[in-house]
DNA sequence: GTCTGGCATCTGGTATGCCAGAAACCAGGG
DNA sequence: CCCTGGTTTCTGGCATACCAGATGCCAGAC
């Protein structure tokens, strides 16, 4: 008996949750702000289209206006977000003191093993010159940050942080290749690690957030094609 | 035309939101914790309770899922979510983290009459012995706390605290009469007062997070009652 | 040509019905 | 008495029908 290795049947996802990840997807990957007036869900042409009722997509659209994705108008429709240039400042902001927690937490509580392999994880980071594979670093950059945030071992700035993240991908993406923020961001990137190796909360903590801050500070000067 | 004074009717607030408000405040003032085994909400009674059909009480549940105040098994119910000490924990430390960046960010953006209306406005801080209403205070406490997360002018940061606030009300209540925790409390925030008065960031953000994670660290040693 | 008011139509909000999965119950065998 | 299998009942997931508000169009007045 022991060893038939059975295992939990799926609970074959819901429709509503299928919905959801349909409609996240295509309103994250589409580009918002090429479309010029405001770009709206119609729920009878999404059912038809994904081939459920309506009840579903209405449940997935909840979800998703929750989560700031999209705005409800009653009687009139749903609509894609355009977020605002001072929007998506603060989200940077929010993000940044909650990582820089993160990262004092980790300091604290992480054990060692996992603070000394991120030095390992992350050799892009020691080897210089990453322009080569600009897209590459960029995804590196994502875990990066995701594993710091999950080093701080708090559940709760763990899914904050990653509803913010959604929202800010793409712009952390494109700022990386204006000027000269790329090499900065690694240079910055390697302190941290060190910060943390070291156990120092104020310097890691600190580090975290200014590098958060810088990006916020970018956006806020080159990020008018937001608006 | 001009002196007729028309505002905007009202959009008649739609039964869904009025479910949520409806359900929310139940859950919040419930006493969660004297229950012994899981409280499960009936979508039919709700329904037949507060007099609408079952779809605007789904799509409240739906959001009340989404902010962590029930929890949905498929097939078997939504059940309202009894938070553990650890999430406790968690949903201070982060609102610690935001509220400090929003001390910082007072500091650096706020007008100056907003900071100094700041003694104006808790008197009772300086004072001393509130211990007479500690009720009042405990209002008090709360509302310089969303204070100082106003001063910072972040939307997003003040709309993340909202939420961790309704989670951790009640905690922060019980804390206060826990030993000398009042005390403490007021003198902290007269400091953190202070630091905002001379805009000192460094300084003020400190102090929040301090005083932020000392509550934590409280319900980490006293909170056992919550498991 | 422009403006206005009514009408056709579309869209989301709500109510309801049906179905499958889950729990509770019950009867029969050991 | 316990265990087991089936059956009943209940619950939530989904589909659908209907209603009221919003929009757009068009005819008629000027």
């Amino acid at each position: 008996m022991e060893n038939l290795s059975i295992k939990p049947i799926v609970p074959a996802t819901s429709l509503r949750t299928l919905a959801y990840e349909a409609l996240k997807s295509a309103i994250t990957n589409m580009d918002i702000y090429g479309a010029a007036g405001d770009v709206r869900l119609d729920e009878r042409g999404l059912s038809q289209t994904l081939g459920v009722s309506r009840t579903p997509i209405r449940e997935a659209l909840t979800v998703l206006e929750q989560e700031g994705f999209v705005r409800n108008e009653p009687r009139r429709g749903v609509f894609v977000v355009k977020k605002t240039k001072r929007e998506i400042v603060g989200m940077i902001q929010a993000w940044a003191a909650l990582e820089s927690m993160a990262a004092r937490l980790a300091c604290a509580n992480a054990p060692d093993e996992d603070l000394a392999c991120l030095r390992r994880t992350f050799p892009e980071f020691f080897e210089g010159q990453p322009f080569d594979h600009l897209d590459e670093y960029s995804e590196a950059n994502i875990r990066f940050h995701q594993k710091i945030i999950k080093l701080g071992g708090c559940a709760v700035i763990q899914d904050l942080c990653g509803n913010l993240l959604v929202h800010v991908r793409g712009i952390r993406n494109t700022a990386l290749r204006q000027g000269e923020r790329a090499l900065e961001s690694i240079r910055e990137h390697v302190r941290i690690i060190e910060a943390l190796e070291a156990r120092d909360a104020d310097l890691a903590e600190r580090l975290v957030r200014e590098h958060g801050l810088g990006l916020a500070a970018h956006v806020e000067r080159y990020g008018d094609h937001l608006d």
